[in-house]
DNA sequence: TCCTGACGCGAGCAATAACTCGCTTTCAAC
DNA sequence: GTTGAAAGCGAGTTATTGCTCGCGTCAGGA
């Protein structure tokens, strides 16, 4: 951030600035995602923008970083709730904890997922999935009797990496027949399947 | 295609225009691929691309087509190697087929997958994930005694998201510890424990 | 050899977008 | 109320890029 806002009415355009992004990025796409068109869209003018934020990718920046940062947050909430509890029941309450997550800005997730170059997001991204392998992996040395899988590190890789993804492509794809309850069966049967394979 | 070429010299040239914009793609980035950089790094003039080419999008949908086309292929081949075979070996087998083609061209596959506004390879992409899927899906209601998982559209859903998602993170991330044998080793321990659940 | 159409060129047009700068307006401390 | 700083404005600058068009060149059949 070029200049930190100090009276109440920029920490407001601050604010309106950073919506409109998010705005931008949902209704029009990537593609339109241009200063001019956020200013337009903040009801501000371009040269306003520029005063906080250095350059465009700044904005873009913030709308993603806030975008994980809430997904992070209602999964780490979801774990919270249920530390010491293991086997099925905390496979499904934490992929049903991430669907959630994930579905409650879909149409963000879309264009974060599929429609930006995902370099952007790619390092933010990569840190929340890292911080989840690691806590597995951890947890898993922890209670080796959990799984006959080897190495906690590999288990803990695949695992995240499954669970991640069938959440987000069910989330964007909806796929016909499959519908919340059905998805998270058979995550429990594939994470729970292979942990004792 | 605007025209077709008709003389050998033109010919030559649209595949030199193809050729450069893969290279432009893997050596400068998405964000480079301009239609004047694709011209220069064939050398030739930006006129003489729009000849043949309606406009920029036709040479990166055709150098993606292509793309997945050989990927596509070399998984196919591998398949109608082993028609009939089944279980542990036969998966192992594909997802060692999907590796490989995967490995091929590591550098493209990076830019597609995580470079590119993916709505542009999305279409190709996802036609080639369903084919695969209605084959499997086809495969396990033909052998009901391979899995006791009730619905096989969705057990295909499952099964081939994850593979591809698995293959895929691995040939990008090269995940440390985990070599290409416990790959396919974590892969057939996920389906077959999957399949068995 | 000549001729016609396919081929190829590259300067340049039009549009767009990131970003700036000189100016005005608003705020708040005294 | 005065004043200096913060906030805000928006026309304009600069750079890029997708694409065209008029003109010269080359291939190959007659």
């Amino acid at each position: 951030m070029r200049k930190a806002p100090q009276q109440a009415r920029s920490r407001v355009m601050v604010e309106r600035i950073i919506a409109a992004g998010r705005a931008v990025l949902v209704e029009r796409g990537y593609d339109a995602f241009s200063t001019n068109r956020v200013a337009t869209t903040a009801g501000i003018s371009p040269g306003s923008l520029y005063q906080y934020f250095p350059d465009k990718t700044a904005i873009l920046d913030i709308v993603i970083d806030r975008y994980w940062e809430e997904v992070a947050e209602r999964v780490a909430a979801s774990l919270a709730d249920r530390i010491g509890s293991f086997g099925p029941a905390m496979i499904r309450e934490t992929a049903d904890a991430l669907v959630v997550a994930l579905e409650a800005d879909r149409e963000l997730l879309r264009v974060v997922s599929e429609e930006l170059p995902i370099q952007r997001s790619r390092d933010r991204r990569a840190a929340l999935e890292r911080r989840v392998r690691e806590l597995t992996s951890t947890y898993l040395m922890a209670r080796p009797d959990l799984t006959r899988r080897p190495s906690p590190a590999t288990t803990a890789w695949v695992v995240v990496l499954a669970i991640e993804n069938l959440a987000t492509r069910w989330v964007l794809d909806q796929p016909a027949g499959i519908d919340r309850d059905a998805l998270l069966d058979e995550i429990v049967a594939l994470v729970g399947g292979y942990l004792s394979a």
